[in-house]
DNA sequence: GCTTGACCTTACCCACATGGCAAGGTTGAT
DNA sequence: ATCAACCTTGCCATGTGGGTAAGGTCAAGC
């Protein structure tokens, strides 16, 4: 199978699949004669393995190790569930960030009339933390 | 005052402020005879302007117009708001969107022994998108 | 056999916001 | 004079892609 038709399958890009291989997340794919890089239904089964954990937020780096533990068969459960709770919690404090900036921002907007007006507590404190 | 003295009052870096006036966010600062960039009170404060805003999360494309809002005597508090809220709703679209990954991920997380034997939920969910 | 269009290849440049380093000039204090 | 601490510009790197160009290949239709 080409490049194109493996993208489709997996819905990846072709451009992401070769990136993928150029940085060894996947193994260097086998060439036709005329070079056209060919995907077995394995090659599909870790591309696949791959969207879907990019799909759920992990980095590449993280993808790498996880795609590790799933070819190797002594893996201890213990070790991917490791791997997932740093990203939950890495997920959490994300979203604990983006929260408390939101409410900041809320309570600004909350004391902002958004009339035709030039007063606005919103630029009121984004110059506030200055140099005095 | 030079771009050291400015980094430490504001706690943005030299090297930010510099690229900050390579892109025009800042107009070109004073020089010294010998090249050193110099930089006021007034300069100061909108390097502070703009510290504060990325602390809230705003890109630097939204830091530009909330500078020139700020700038512009004439402004309607209204256009200020408005920006707020559209940032905030990126904001609620990206808590959203990290809390439904770490959701997804507490599911598979809490099927998952975390012992020395190889069964993993969480693998066998990463790679069911395959190729069928 | 030739054309055409869809596919593939590599190799660049772009984004975002920032860090790092190198090579050299300036300043101020000893 | 020397030395440290500062400044300058310029280049490279990050991570995860998108875009685009110049060229090779393949299959279908004529």
């Amino acid at each position: 199978m080409n490049i194109g038709q493996a993208a489709k399958k997996t819905g990846l890009s072709a451009k992401m699949i070769r990136y993928y291989e150029s940085i060894d997340l996947l193994p260097e794919a086998g060439r036709t004669d005329s070079g056209y890089r060919q995907y077995s239904a394995q090659d599909l089964h870790r591309l696949a393995f791959i969207k879907r954990s990019r799909d759920l937020g992990f980095s590449l780096a993280e993808v790498s190790q996880l795609l590790a533990l799933w070819q190797d068969r002594q893996r201890a459960s213990a070790d991917v569930k490791a791997l997932a709770a740093a990203h939950i919690s890495e997920l959490e404090r994300k979203i604990e960030e983006l929260s408390g900036l939101r409410d900041t921002l809320k309570d600004l907007m909350d004391n902002c009339q958004g009339n035709d007006r030039p007063d606005c507590p919103i630029l009121k404190d984004l110059e506030s933390g200055c140099c005095h």
